[in-house]
DNA sequence: CCCATATGAGACGTCGATGTCTCACGCTGG
DNA sequence: CCAGCGTGAGACATCGACGTCTCATATGGG
């Protein structure tokens, strides 16, 4: 009978991360309750953004001390971070282009928590020497987040395979297109 | 007197470029005609993002000729491609967002004749032993689409200079963040 | 000069989504 | 058993955007 409300935005992520345009009824009937009923718990659709960009920010910062980004070479931290962040991919893409709408108003700030936090794991690799100092920290992070939307994309539209997400990433992110010289 | 319906379309580009959620209203104030004006040129909204599709396809397709994909090595084209397709990249990433809301229906063919010579390019690259080949030419050539979002979004934020949009994109994209062995 | 044509301004109806409210029902705890 | 709470279903008003229409105006060509 009690609804959870977690279960309802897990639920509504998964859908609008499908379709970004899905409406509250379609949200309700997506979590097996009624409009009404959503409606008691998220006082309307801002406030159901709202929650999923706070549901979405705390799985960030899950993957993020998941993938425990002091540890190692700065290379395998990224791997575990795309690792640990593919489970989210999908809802940080709706999250993503749903803040650009927010135009005026000031976005979470728990978002720059999680930029600095990986703009720090690029500054580190930068000062270990393992990553090009041409490349600015913000700049690979954005770029992160990019590569993310678009095999999240891939993924979705059945052009990619889902097991090959994380070797895509992190790949391209890390060595580029080049073929490395085997000298 | 007579509006100039390219006019009004590159407004409209530029408009929902920044706001991808304007009214007919706006855009129509955007680009100095009254609302009146621009039905009667596009019978409606969804006319006018076939437009701007439209144009979009065509100014990419522009782009990819400027760019002389076979000519020189693939890394040249790539550098030249994204030189020549850095103006379109904010209409680019609108029309992105724009067509996964057309889930049921099929998309513009313009956009497969695009999406194919660009990975004819990094197939070529590929063949030529410039590129490494685990990465699937149609991934290379996602990839380059989110980083021409991330990159645009960057620069429209002011989190990044337009100076550096090129470079970001390129050594991004075909070096990678890996520090290259200096032998 | 005059008329045709295109435009601007605005009114009007429509539609979809939203938010609010009421009422009846079922489950659960006392 | 019964009272209370949460829920489902649906009605209702609102609101914003859209599409259509009319009329006045100005502009440009004949």
């Amino acid at each position: 009978m009690a609804v959870d409300p977690d279960h309802v935005l897990r639920t509504a992520a998964a859908l609008l991360t499908r379709k970004s345009t899905a409406t509250m009824d379609e949200v309700a009937r997506a979590a097996g309750i009624s409009r009404a009923t959503l409606h008691r718990h998220f006082a309307g659709r801002d406030a159901l953004v709202r929650a999923l960009e706070s549901l979405g920010i705390e799985e960030c910062r899950a993957a993020l001390d998941a993938a425990r980004l002091d540890e190692g070479t700065a290379s395998e931290a990224v791997r575990r971070l795309v690792a640990a962040i593919e489970p989210v991919a999908g809802l940080l893409a709706f999250l993503y282009t749903e803040n650009q709408l927010f135009e005026g108003e000031e976005q979470n700030p728990g978002w720059t928590l999680i930029d600095d936090r990986i703009s720090a794991l690029f500054r580190r690799g930068q000062l270990s020497g393992e990553f090009r100092i041409d490349l600015t920290p913000a700049w690979l992070t954005e770029a992160l987040y990019g590569l993310l939307a678009s095999a999240a994309w891939m993924v979705h539209s059945g052009k990619g395979a889902p097991k090959d997400f994380q070797h895509m990433i992190v790949e391209l992110l890390l060595g580029g297109a080049l073929r490395r010289e085997e000298s």
